[in-house]
DNA sequence: AATTTTAGTCAGTTTAACTGACCAAAATTA
DNA sequence: TAATTTTGGTCAGTTAAACTGACTAAAATT
């Protein structure tokens, strides 16, 4: 029901922001990443981050981000420690591997944006974004 | 993998107008109608569809168009019949319930559009669907 | 008339979420 | 300090919504 035109913008234009992130990753050698472990390094805290924080600030249950997380420590993206403060705990951070695969993440993403920058112009994609932070924070 | 910043701003907004949405349509005892169902109403012609059509809109097979349309018929929004114009193919509409639905859902997206349309002002937010539209069209 | 394409279904699989039940460590309370 | 409650995480099973592959029958093309 996604009847709201602007939400119909909205949609389409994270999906292709979305497909084409994978699209590229995936060519270079990055299949084995899906658009959601996205989450997680978005929220990856620098010094470490536990499961139960990531699950509530991507909003899901923590089983659903144990899942995930398990994922990228496999493939070799994130490092699993015991927290030394709570022995129930464990702390993840990326790997080498994982740092690399960031950047080059965000390095696809900016090139993608871009071209809408182009399209609208610099000074008015910036209101956008300006305009569309508001529009967030008054939902809160 | 959403890095891009303006990506999380266009998800975070779209994911709070379907929760909205859905939230909304649950207290009015529409708990059966689910995210993806949306395509349909969207996409959904006048004087009928057909399920490949409406799977080539909707970008998804047409397998999975077959479920999302059969479930919509058995709940009553939706009625099939016989194309007259190829015995292979059938023809789907609206039923009142759907066209009462569809309606229904468009008013709790323009109230919570609303919202955004207040926090930006009225200009802004139309310049706003102005330069999405524009980001649409220069990929394509 | 024979062949290929198209509309749609059936059956089975995959992915990413979910709930519920549980364990062990930590924090709180009596 | 002992007992209780809360918290971090896992295991097991379920659900929703997509997918592929194989198929039928009607239509279009050769």
């Amino acid at each position: 029901m996604s009847e709201s035109n602007t939400g119909v913008y909205l949609r389409q234009l994270y999906d292709s922001l979305v497909t084409n992130l994978h699209q590229e990753l995936a060519l270079q050698g990055y299949a084995e990443i899906t658009p959601s472990h996205g989450l997680i390094f978005q929220y990856l805290d620098e010094k470490g981050s536990r499961i139960t924080s990531l699950a509530s600030l991507a909003g899901m249950t923590k089983q659903s981000m144990s899942a995930l997380v398990y994922q990228l420590e496999n493939l070799g993206y994130l490092n699993r420690t015991p927290d030394p403060d709570d022995g129930r705990a464990a702390l993840f951070i990326l790997t080498p591997k994982g740092e690399q695969l960031k950047k080059i993440a965000q390095k696809i993403n900016r090139s993608f944006e871009q071209r809408w920058e182009e399209a609208v112009g610099v000074e008015n994609y910036s209101l956008l974004r300006e305009l569309l932070l508001k529009m967030i924070e008054s939902g809160s």
